[in-house]
DNA sequence: CATCACGCTGTTTTT
DNA sequence: CAGCGTGATG
């Protein structure tokens, strides 16, 4: 009955794909070819075919993606497609850790750091092991936190790491070797695992247990994986074990969208799939059916332009179209008010504002846009970026809520306790270490030996006020409303801007009516954190023009998409001094941006910000938009100045005798890996000295008169 | 030991 | 421009 219910809806690619049943299975999809789609139809056909939902594991890159799919699956068949497990590794993982952690050596209930956790627990050991020295600077701990997670994402020592991609720290690898053993140690002693640790765990479960891993292998008889081009290593081994007993294994992916190397992704694993399973069938996916031809063409040339070589070249039957429209204006400002003009002109030709998105690669490069945006009074909705569960009123909130469900979450208590008034840091360790000999302790706070009279007033309100979460646990709706109350007295005298922050806190109320379980309503907030406040609230999005980054964006699709490209906001940063692998990324990142729009493409790019322009100089003309465009044929897309034909010449950036590359801004020597530097000596015209006191170095520069001239 | 004020620094992307 | 670290003050 499936099979010919489907034959008519699928192409006879897709429908291979969707019937195969048994053996590895790797299918080669690019963008809009159809990938959700084929995913669907199969974990449908797989039921329909007998399977039980319990026995299909679905690995996707976000929670909302996962969901999508089985939506979908149920629509076809029936609601036991939504029963199968699906969603990101890092959920899976938690999953499955929180059964079997205490085989290797942690409590079932472990509390996973976020990355400000993270942050702040790197931060605290550097104070304790007195790592930083006067006169040597230290990177910051969100960079440490950076060189930890990439090795332990990549499997690689520190030392590698920095070698790889912080070579001005390599000095310091001993001691960031030291801080990482510091921070491991305490993540251990204290129960508490990363986003990196539940992928690092979850490996070392099934490498080291194989009796779990038969148990997982026979429970996941048939596993999915989506957006395959952008798993790391751990996340292919982990794959290949939990399908080591059966070998029915689909993933699907597309090499030229990968643009999670930062993160440790490797498209390779594509092409080491077929090396782990010599047997594994391949199916091509290149028939588009999201954009027109003219749009094709373009994101074609744009990709071939690689060094890479992929693995098709999409073609689609939706041959009528405009062209992508290049459109250069002289400023960010005149980018915006250019963008919010064409937004009308659509509008007026009938095109609802939810079929339009505007993507970028940064979230702040949105920033003057949502300025014009808001004096049009066109609404819109942000993903990407900074997520909202990370803004601090946030987290404030809920660990009032995750110490009542787990005694252990030392992160929680750290910043509970810190509101306390005469309560810092080191107060705060004692009363935790406190708590941690008697966990009745913490609804009698008031009794700690060694409160003192003001305090003591303080702890008991505390304590009273998680007595009364606690009595509320099967209310979740009620308790977050007993923190709230609780809560306002700090939250008013911490941000000005309370009455804001108040109204999002409402929202996160709102939510949990929606569970009956306040464990289950936490546990979703910290591993499928919302990423704007539109996945909280569907509504919003019915109407409103989306802003996204391209990382966010990924999986979704618009009639018209606006991108706008600016290399930086405020002053050229590093990234203008593009080496190749950045530049390769930046590229698929534009690929992935443009390949989102059905029927019109727009690419702004303002010429006086590539970079900034007023005491400008270009760095080098190979690093800016032209050099995405100009490879590619100019009949491929119609170019409208909008900059008053005032293009910037490009100067050519002086080169130190290190081969390194500056660049002098106002009083500031910028060097790409240094950061900012002072001229120490002038030698003569054409040569400098720089001190860079980040790392302590001095480098010799030529054509200072170069530099002068800027 | 907590808190506040001032000055320096340096710009992504996400689970 | 904002977040961070430092150093002085209570």
């Amino acid at each position: 009955m499936a099979y010919e219910l489907f034959k008519n809806s699928l192409n006879p690619s897709q429908l291979e794909a969707v019937v195969h049943m048994d053996g590895p299975l790797l299918v080669i999809a690019g963008a809009g070819s159809g990938k959700t789609r084929t995913i669907a139809y199969r974990v449908a056909y797989l039921i329909e075919k007998g399977i039980s939902p319990y026995n299909i594991l679905l690995l996707t890159f976000t929670k909302r993606a996962a969901s999508e799919m089985l939506d979908r699956a149920s629509s076809l068949l029936n609601r036991r497609c939504k029963e199968v497990e699906g969603g990101t590794f890092h959920s899976l993982a938690y999953k499955i850790l929180r059964q079997y952690a205490p085989l290797l050596g942690f409590r079932r209930d472990f509390s996973v750091l976020d990355r400000q956790d993270m942050e702040d627990i790197v931060h605290s050991l550097l104070d304790e092991l007195r790592l930083k020295e006067e006169k040597v600077r230290f990177p910051k701990k969100s960079t440490i936190s950076n060189i930890i997670s990439k090795a332990s994402n990549l499997q690689k020592g520190i030392d590698q790491v920095l070698d790889l991609e912080y070579p001005h720290f390599a000095h310091l690898s001993e001691r960031l070797k030291k801080l990482t053993r510091a921070y491991e140690e305490y993540k251990r002693k204290n129960h508490l695992m990363d986003y990196d640790d539940l992928l690092k765990f979850m490996l070392k479960l099934l490498e080291e247990f194989s009796d779990i891993r038969g148990i997982l292998s026979d429970r996941f008889r048939y596993v999915l994986v989506d957006e395959y081009q952008d798993t790391n290593r751990i996340q292919a081994k982990i794959v290949q074990y939990l399908a080591y007993s059966h070998r029915n294994i689909m993933v699907v992916g597309d090499d030229a969208q990968s643009i999670y190397s930062f993160r440790g992704a490797d498209y390779r694993n594509m092409a080491d799939f077929i090396r782990v399973f010599p047997d594994a069938k391949i199916i091509k996916l290149e028939q588009n059916y999201r954009s027109t031809q003219p749009i094709l063409n373009f994101t074609n040339a744009l990709i071939n332009q690689s060094k890479e070589s992929f693995t098709k070249c999409l073609y689609t039957k939706r041959s009528n179209g405009r062209f992508p429209k290049l459109i250069e204006t002289h400023t960010e400002a005149e980018q915006a008010m250019a963008v919010c003009r064409d937004i009308q002109q659509y509008l007026s030709e009938g095109i609802p504002l939810r079929e339009m998105a505007v993507l970028f690669r940064a979230a702040y490069h949105s920033f003057e846009l949502e300025v014009e945006l808001a004096k049009e009074g066109i609404p819109y909705v942000k993903y990407g970026g900074f997520k909202f569960l990370e803004s601090a009123h946030i987290k404030d909130l809920l660990s009032y809520l995750r110490v009542v469900i787990n005694v252990n979450d030392i992160m929680s208590w750290r910043r509970i306790l810190n509101f306390l008034k005469q309560i810092g840091p080191v107060k705060s360790q004692k009363i935790i270490d406190w708590i941690k000999m008697d966990e009745q302790n913490i609804y009698q706070l008031d009794r700690w030996p060694e409160a003192k009279k003001g305090e003591s007033g303080h702890l008991k309100e505390l304590s009273n006020t998680l007595k009364k979460i606690r009595e509320n646990m099967g209310n979740p709706q009620k308790a977050i409303k007993i923190a709230f109350s609780y809560y306002m007295q700090f939250l008013e005298q911490r941000f000005d801007d309370y009455p804001k922050r108040k109204k999002e806190l409402e929202q996160i109320i709102s939510m949990a009516s929606r569970y009956n379980n306040l464990k289950s309503f936490v546990e979703d907030l910290i591993l499928s954190p919302p990423s704007s406040t539109a996945d909280m609230d569907p509504d919003l999005r019915k109407e409103s023009l989306v802003l996204s980054t391209v990382h966010s964006a990924k999986g979704l699709e618009w009639s018209v998409v606006f991108i706008i490209w600016a290399m930086d906001g405020y002053f050229p940063s590093t990234k203008a001094l593009l080496n190749e692998q950045e530049y390769e990324e930046e590229r698929r990142l534009m690929y992935v941006a443009c390949t989102r729009a059905r029927d019109e493409l727009r690419i702004y790019f303002p010429s006086d910000e590539w970079p900034r322009a007023s005491n400008s100089f270009s760095i080098h003309s190979g690093d800016t938009m032209s050099s995405f465009i100009s490879p590619i044929p100019t009949e491929l897309y119609e170019y409208i100045d909008l900059s008053g034909g005032k293009i910037p010449v490009s100067h050519k950036i002086t080169v130190g005798i290190d081969g390194s590359k500056i660049w002098k801004i106002g009083d500031r020597v910028m060097h790409p890996a240094f950061g900012r530097g002072v001229i120490s000596k002038v030698i003569d015209e054409d040569r400098i000295e720089v001190f860079f006191k980040s790392v302590g170095v001095k480098l010799l520069h030529l054509s200072y008169t170069q530099l002068q001239k800027i």
